[in-house]
DNA sequence: GGCGTGAATGATACTCAGTCTCATTTGAAG
DNA sequence: CTTCAAATGAGACTGAGTATCATTCACGCC
């Protein structure tokens, strides 16, 4: 991510409070995610998974996915063509930005978008529960050695 | 969709313009996708175009899905699970609102988001091209009839 | 109204991400 | 150390989506 830092062992811990055992292989592929710059696939997890632990098996990445996504520690980033990656959920995250270029993610301050939410709910008279905002385009980064 | 109509011989219009043979079976097509309330997967596209004419090839559907999402008059739906599922593409449609109870889409006013999208530019440096907003909760009918 | 041509189509084989199953392994608690 | 449920890995399976290719169709030309 450009813009944060994450800390797995807040992630082991959260792991360890929902009561399920955290093995090796979990806490390899917590570091896995939580230190990638890019958003990462299941797939793409498990090949990193098995440069370390060759034998790791597909199925254990995609569990470990699910289980992540649930504790609501990692986040589905939709693209254009597909929406199988992920990415460390921020704290109150809720607008990401995907470069088109590095294809880097960067997470920016939501809280104008609450206030629109909460403006839009009072207008179309839907009660809204769950928002996915995501930008397009160059990071600043791209833009600058463009 | 709950608050639009779609014009079917627009889409019409506009793929003969864009230099496609316009077909009897892409016709079909068109209609389906232009008067769903619902989003819609290929899959189930191709469903209904058998009910009406049971020898369509599943290959012809996505290759219209393709064609209708390339001149921008379908538009990706990201839900929880996957992201297979198109919606007519309102003008200048941004926000989308997806009822998790009765599966319907609506289009929203996107004119404040706009206006977050340019101040999020400024602040963080992005150049920003593309946005997804998609909202989701309970519409207005289904919380009345709940 | 018939042709001739290339684009569109349909049948089918294929791919591959993601799921399911089940025998084996692991690790926390006693 | 033993127990036992949870986690794992191997591999079969599924199904959405793609690729291929012979056939059909729509349109321009006569």
């Amino acid at each position: 991510m450009l813009n944060n830092t994450i800390n797995s062992e807040d992630w082991r811990a959260a792991l360890d409070e929902s009561g399920f055992r955290v093995t090796t292989v979990q806490e390899m592929l917590i570091d896995i995610f939580a230190h990638s710059e890019y958003p990462l696939s299941a797939e793409q997890a498990w090949d990193f998974a098995r440069q370390s632990r060759p034998k790791t098996g597909r199925a254990t990445v995609y569990r470990m996915v699910e289980k992540l996504e649930s504790l609501g520690l990692i986040r589905r980033v939709h693209g254009y063509q597909g929406c199988s990656h992920f990415v460390p959920t921020l704290p109150d995250l809720m607008m990401l930005f995907i470069c088109l270029d590095c294809g880097r993610a960067d997470c920016l301050d939501s809280q104008p978008l609450a206030d629109l939410i909460q403006q839009s709910e009072h207008s179309s008279g839907h009660h809204i529960t769950d928002s996915r905002l995501q930008l397009f385009g160059a990071c600043a980064d791209c833009l600058q050695n463009a």
